[in-house]
RNA sequence: GGGGGCGUGGUGUAGUGGUUGAACAUGCGGCCCUGUCAAGGCCGAGACCGCGGGUUCGAAUCCCGUCGCUCCCGCCA
């Protein structure tokens, strides 16, 4: 027989079906047995009456709750019963995989144990509505984003995490033994998407892993994240970025909106929101004056670029003045920002770069890059790398590399904006940290 | 790396110097209940209060150390 998923019962009234779940709650009484059954689709009620199969009545008391079952039975419309208004009169029961009592925690309690003690249970933790809901928005999420990519004629790109030499600082990378070598897990896959347009495929993005040795101990960092990147060649400016970044997240609150708007209102009670475009941009001096003139102190030796304290202040002024939950903050002075940045015209202390903040939480970085062979290798040389130990870098800048442009955001950090999530242990699929490696 | 907070049955909390009552919720086990549906009722098991040392007549409670967790800062996405 085949299996009926819980939501299509109410179509098969009268029928026998198949369906598979979990025990989510059994009520045992004297003469009866419910057993609510959920799948990934809903919940259901079973009903045994027990006189009828008293050696099956003495199965069902043994169970515990979370159980993988599969029931068959006939559907009857029953209008007491409150879930769906129909029930399962049990015949047969199939336990495929008991659970064992008691469970760690309990799954569906008001009151959750910690986030560390559910990220030792996480495979359980995971069975609850809110992280379905999570992963199910994160599906769309990404899904929304490749769409809005393809639509704009970017090529899908898979760089290498295994890396010969480090990439830009070096400080907070992983090192790894390469057979007789010394190798690195990449923090970045900045040079490689430069690369593609390098290669003349203009537009890139890629969505993979990225690894920070940082030891960051904050509900918003990771050692091993997922990354959405890309890079676009022939642009004017930075702008073109943004103005790339706005459309492009727009169409994914839209996407989510549209396919889990009710659910979100139902389970997280918040209302998604589609940003308006165009997003605030304000430059990174004006925005510390803008922050200073709120009475936030920002501590003294930040003269150029903002603390979190300050980027939550930055975000309240343009929620207040703009009702806008993003704000670009642009054009950051050089000494905030990497050599490849590349810097104003008019103005060389300052780069043509910018940081998202969104509800005042930074998840994106972006810049249009130098490409001019002879200025990156400057730059690079005033800041005291050097260019011959990534000469594979600067080599891309040798034989007609277009003017481009592009940004990395963290994934779960966008989900956790978007859901308003408290920390992004919640909005990742297995949590990596300085102290977690298990599971 | 720096700083703050927390650590009590499986889980979440209460208790913050005093007599063997460490309480409550939930879960677990048992019994009861004519179909329950946040089910309900009764009974029961389960914690030497993270660990080590100290102060005190007396410590879950105060102090020191240590470990673990957590949050903030730094760093960033």
């Amino acid at each position: 027989m085949e299996r009926t998923l819980i939501a299509e019962l109410g179509q098969k009234i009268d029928q026998t079906v198949k369906i598979s779940g979990w025990l989510h709650v059994l009520r045992d009484q004297k003469s009866m047995q419910f057993l609510i059954l959920r799948d990934r689709t809903g919940l259901a009620q079973v009903a045994h009456w027990k006189k009828g199969n008293p050696a099956l009545a003495e199965q069902i008391s043994t169970l515990g709750t979370e159980s993988a079952l599969t029931c068959i039975g006939k559907v009857v419309a029953n209008k007491s019963v409150k879930l769906g208004e129909l029930e399962i009169q049990l015949e047969q029961l199939v336990v495929e995989n008991a659970a064992e009592t008691p469970l760690p925690f309990e799954l569906q309690n008001e009151t959750l144990p910690n986030v560390d003690f559910r990220m030792d249970w996480r495979y359980l933790d995971l069975r609850r509505a809110e992280p379905q809901l999570i992963f199910d928005v994160q599906t769309t999420l990404e899904m929304a984003a490749r769409e809005y990519w393809l639509q704009h004629d970017f090529v899908e790109i898979h760089s290498p995490k295994i890396m010969g030499t480090p990439s830009e600082s070096g400080a907070e990378l992983f090192e790894m033994t390469y057979f007789e070598r010394k190798a690195y897990l990449a923090q970045s896959p900045q040079f490689y998407k430069q690369m593609g347009m390098a290669a003349g495929f203009e537009r890139v993005f890629e969505v993979g892993p990225v690894f920070r040795a940082d030891p960051s101990f904050t509900s918003r960092h990771m050692t091993e994240f997922t990354g959405l990147d890309f890079e676009m060649s022939w642009i004017e400016n930075h702008h073109d970025v943004m103005d790339f970044i706005e459309g492009w997240l727009q169409y994914i609150y839209q996407q989510v909106k549209v396919k889990h708007g009710d659910r979100i209102q139902e389970q997280l009670g918040l209302e998604i929101t589609v940003p308006t475009l165009p997003f605030p941009r304000i430059p990174m001096l004006e925005a510390i004056e803008i922050v200073r003139s709120m009475g936030y102190e920002l501590p003294v030796e930040k003269t150029k670029d903002l603390d979190p304290g300050g980027e939550r202040t930055i975000a309240q002024y343009v929620k207040e003045k703009f009702g806008h939950d993003f704000v670009f903050i642009t054009d950051w002075p050089i000494e905030a920002r990497p050599f490849y940045h590349m810097r104003m015209p008019d103005n060389p202390k300052l780069t043509r770069s910018f940081d998202l903040l969104a509800n005042g939480l930074e998840i994106c970085t972006g810049a249009q890059r130098e490409h001019r062979y002879e200025v990156l290798m400057a730059q690079a040389l005033s800041l005291g790398l050097d260019p011959a130990a990534m000469s594979f870098y600067m080599d891309f800048f040798r034989y007609g590399c277009p003017p481009h442009g592009g940004m990395g955001m963290g994934l779960s950090r966008l989900l956790m904006v978007l859901l308003g999530l408290p920390n992004i242990r919640e909005a990742v699929y297995l949590f990596r940290g300085p102290n977690r490696l298990h599971p």
